[in-house]
DNA sequence: ACTCTGGCTCAAGACGCT
DNA sequence: GCCTCTTGAGCCAGAGT
DNA sequence: AGCGTCC
């Protein structure tokens, strides 16, 4: 997801930055620097890839590729005849992330000491398993499905840039369903109410109404139960609602167990001369840059494994008209029984043992 | 009057100098 | 064999209560 | 904080 809004926002005249031979940067820009502010702080990540998506993800992935296609149409008609403007707003919804633009990553964190995964399937699902096992402190998503997976702590916004607007969220599973008051299962039950990937939403059924379902009901068969048998045909459940098997997605993903020996990561010295032939020789950055960005990653690798544990985030607690202002959007709606921290990004931060990072 | 959903649009990263 | 997945927030209209 | 630049 990061190399997708890499390859989104990264740009220059309207255009990805790319080498002198026309090959574009700006997921290594991204991925370079973001990660690099990240070790600077402290965190040791980890990132996850995203495998294979599930089949039952095939319906939505068609209409995504449609979609993206249609913007494609567009896309050439406004070079025709649109402004520049309009040319910039469709080319950057023809963004595609390629199987290069994964690999030039996944060769840029080697040669920066920073381990990653590819996940045999969704990268939420391994981001879970790893957590929960302690392989790493939290998980690190913009995506509240990791929470569903079964996360037990879920970072949001984990970015150190100065000008971020969003704070650091840490979410905790625990007391999210102690504020919601439901169990794992519920909870699973109330997250494919809300809309999921895998499943079309329920016409008419928002954040509140899935709620009060799933509390009123219990469970989603009793919810299906009742919107069949209601007489006054208020809602409507979709032809092909394959909840069960979604649920059963949730519960049991197909992810690598996390004393598999492919889950033993280490943390290397990078490979200052790789960058350089890397960035600089292939890509055209700039060699100081490279070199000073390399030479702060040799510290903390040094620095990191002493890991000095400071408080690493300080909540800010909540004000009533936060707490209000939660109760309107959906996975705020989720988020708000459920307890979030805000944390405040200008507190430098430590982690106790190693965040980890979602790609 | 109030609540809720759904449709719409837009913007999206990080650095460093001033 | 192709093809590596957009998403969230803010705003507003309109239906439902 | 704003803004040009990164490649």
């Amino acid at each position: 997801m990061s190399i997708y809004s890499f390859l989104v926002a990264v740009r220059s005249d309207g255009q990805q930055l790319m080498s002198d031979t026309g090959e574009t940067t700006s997921h290594l820009m991204g991925m370079f620097y973001r990660t690099l502010r990240i070790v600077d702080n402290g965190i040791k990540p980890l990132y996850v890839f995203d495998g294979a998506p599930p089949k039952l993800k095939s319906g939505e992935l068609a209409k995504r590729f449609a979609r993206k296609n249609e913007a494609s149409e567009q896309h050439e008609e406004a070079k025709e005849t649109g402004t520049a403007e309009e040319v910039e707003k469709f080319s950057r919804r023809t963004v595609r992330v390629t199987r290069e633009h994964n690999e030039e990553c996944r060769r840029l964190l080697r040669l920066m000491g920073i381990p990653f995964i590819v996940a045999p399937t969704e990268a939420e699902a391994q981001c879970a398993v790893l957590a929960r096992a302690g392989k790493v402190y939290a998980a690190a998503s913009e995506d509240m499905d990791t929470l569903t997976f079964d996360s037990p702590i879920l970072l949001r916004h984990l970015t150190f840039s100065e000008q971020r607007k969003e704070p650091i969220q840490e979410i905790h599973l625990d007391k999210t369903l102690e504020g919601l008051n439901m169990d794992r299962k519920q909870f699973i039950d109330l997250c494919i109410l809300l809309g999921c990937d895998y499943l079309d939403p329920v016409p008419k059924i928002g954040p509140n109404t899935a709620l009060k379902l799933i509390r009123d009901h219990g469970t989603l068969e009793k919810v299906v139960e009742f919107i069949e048998s209601d007489p006054k045909k208020k809602y409507a459940i979709p032809e092909d609602w394959p909840y069960q098997d979604a649920r059963e997605l949730f519960l049991h993903p197909d992810v690598r167990s996390a004393d598999d020996p492919e889950c033993d990561f280490k943390w290397e010295a990078p490979d200052v001369e790789g960058l350089v032939q890397f960035l600089v020789n292939e890509k055209g950055f700039n060699e100081d840059r490279v070199r000073s960005a390399a030479q702060k990653l040799q510290k903390n690798v040094k620095t990191a494994q002493q890991s000095r544990l400071e408080g690493f985030f300080k909540a800010i607690p909540k004000t009533e008209d936060q707490k209000k202002d939660l109760k309107r959007k959906h996975e705020e709606k989720v988020a708000d029984a459920k307890k979030k921290k805000k944390e405040d990004a200008k507190t430098k931060k430590e982690t106790k043992a190693k965040a980890h990072l979602n790609s």
